[in-house]
DNA sequence: AATTTTGATACTTTTAAGGTATGACATTGA
DNA sequence: TCAATGTCATACCTTAAAAGTATCAAAATT
């Protein structure tokens, strides 16, 4: 059975528009019984008549026609392949799973890279999944995520390539009217908070912050009380403003607690540094993906050029 | 330039589903070696790299993605081509061009016969005009028209076939309180109109009819004062309704002219008979054309059957 | 009736696809 | 670490399919 193929049909096109077996195969640059062994091969194992042979050319059957018709379409379509396929490979085509920790969402940069991206590539379609570092990492690598945005190093990650976006401070977050939250203009040094209950988010989820807050505080040479863990950066500021303790959070979370926190900036630590990171896997980078990289590369670039 | 082949997309999809070149060299009943050819003049072709070459096996690229998903689609068109095709020799599909004569389309049966092909045979486009006789047998041998409803035999007309449907009296149409038409149900004899003066429809546009007239009346021994020529039958009606003659009309006319006009029957000449024809070409008929002769020819039996 | 036009057929040559044997490379297990 | 294994790539040969050449057959036109 050896199916229809492209050869044939672009001829019978030729044929079917000339309606002169002769002329046509001149005008496919082949000789003529090639051609008329082309139809009649056609017809074969259609097992359908194309053609009525007329004393003077052929002339289309109904059955004709409508192959005819047929094959344009597939011909399109087949022809418009490689265009498809070499934007495919440009990254202007084709699908990015892209991921973040509630966290890095919480970023200002994070949602207008990913407007930014839309915008610049809109035939990429764009696939956003929020999810804790380490399920982050095992999607990556797994491949059911392309890249993510994730705030904490996480250590040795063999096969991940991570690039570093972003720096900021990180900030005490303390309920109104806490004893410290009177004067919110002078550095808060991070020895006073040694007796303060803590609130962090949970080490499995992220635990990139929640280290980089227990090293600054051995470092300054106490071990924080930790009073309860949320499972997320949103839960820890919502204990915070209920009161139940204070925490330490990326300076862009100032925008989220309304006026129920007061944030002031520690001294007292150079380690209380959040970083925003993009991790993808150093393997096969899907094309979309470098494109991404070199929109949010830019972006940063651009970002420090202001601040 | 060796464009795309088909056989090459069916053997990438199954390269793709089993990602692994030995096994769908297996499953495609070939070896492997010439199956990694085709995957690599594939990529030559495009100028991209479909698959990624793993330790095990092979994965798809984006590019390669983007091919897989045009593959299926532009296979699965092709693989539907075959039956698309039969049917258009069936004449289940494709397009069929019909005309008819004014006074055709004025009989009853015709529009029945359309909309009963058009039931039977949605997936067959219909075209429909209506014009003069001779326009009609030109556009047959001209290839315009499939098939054509008239009402005269046209004479000897090499290249067309004349399908003979039904057959109906023809009627004399008179204006209401003309002195014929009081007794509307005794038959008139047809030398009664010797001197009557007779509304004729012109014989460019139906010399069939016309001709019919004028046989029956001189075999009647007379030959009928015309009064005037009208472009189409029904303008004739409106001409007898208006009272500047009378006229004979097929008998299926009498649903027209409402009170304007009275019909009666004529004795006196066994020639006055108006028949309804399908007329097309004798050579090379469409299969949907094929179609309606059957539809037509199995309506007139079961019509003669009922009269 | 002869000539021309045009598709069909028989046979040969060329090209492309498929098969066989083997290599290169990387992973895995002892 | 070295051999065994799995897997794709390459080289070379064989087979099959497509194209070319020459010629025929049928029908129409002069």
């Amino acid at each position: 059975m050896t199916l229809i193929d492209l050869r044939r049909l672009r001829a019978f096109i030729v044929l079917a528009e000339e309606g002169h077996v002769t002329r046509a195969a001149e005008r496919l640059g082949i000789q003529q019984p090639p051609l008329t062994r082309l139809l009649q091969g056609l017809e074969a194992e259609l097992g359908v008549l194309l053609m009525h042979r007329l004393p003077r050319g052929v002339q289309l059957t109904e059955a004709g026609k409508v192959l005819l018709e047929e094959a344009r379409i597939i011909l399109a379509r087949a022809d418009g392949v490689t265009d498809l396929v070499h934007r495919a490979a440009r990254g202007e085509l084709g699908s990015l799973a892209v991921g973040f920790t509630s966290s890095a969402a919480l970023h200002p940069f994070v949602p207008k890279a990913l407007r930014a991206f839309r915008e610049s590539l809109p035939h990429v379609s764009v696939t956003l999944e929020e999810a804790g570092t380490a399920e982050l990492v095992d999607a990556l690598m797994h491949e059911r995520l392309d890249a993510a945005f994730i705030r904490s190093p996480v250590g040795r990650t063999p096969g991940l390539r991570i690039d570093a976006l972003l720096e900021e401070p990180m900030l005490v977050a303390l309920p109104v009217g806490h004893r410290f939250a009177i004067d919110t203009r002078s550095r808060l040094l991070l020895t006073e908070l040694a007796t303060e209950p803590f609130i962090l988010y949970r080490r499995t989820a992220g635990p990139g912050l929640y280290d980089t807050i227990l090293t600054a505080c051995r470092e300054a040479g106490f071990s924080p009380v930790v009073a309860q863990e949320a499972p997320r950066l949103t839960a820890t500021l919502s204990l915070v403003a209920a009161g139940y303790g204070i925490s330490l959070v990326p300076a862009s979370m100032q925008r989220l607690g309304g006026e129920d926190i007061v944030y002031r900036a520690v001294a007292g630590s150079s380690k209380l540094i959040a970083p925003l990171l993009l991790a993808m896997r150093q393997s096969h980078p899907a094309p979309a993906l470098a494109q991404l990289r070199g929109l949010v590369q830019r972006m940063v670039v651009s970002q420090r050029a202001i601040t």
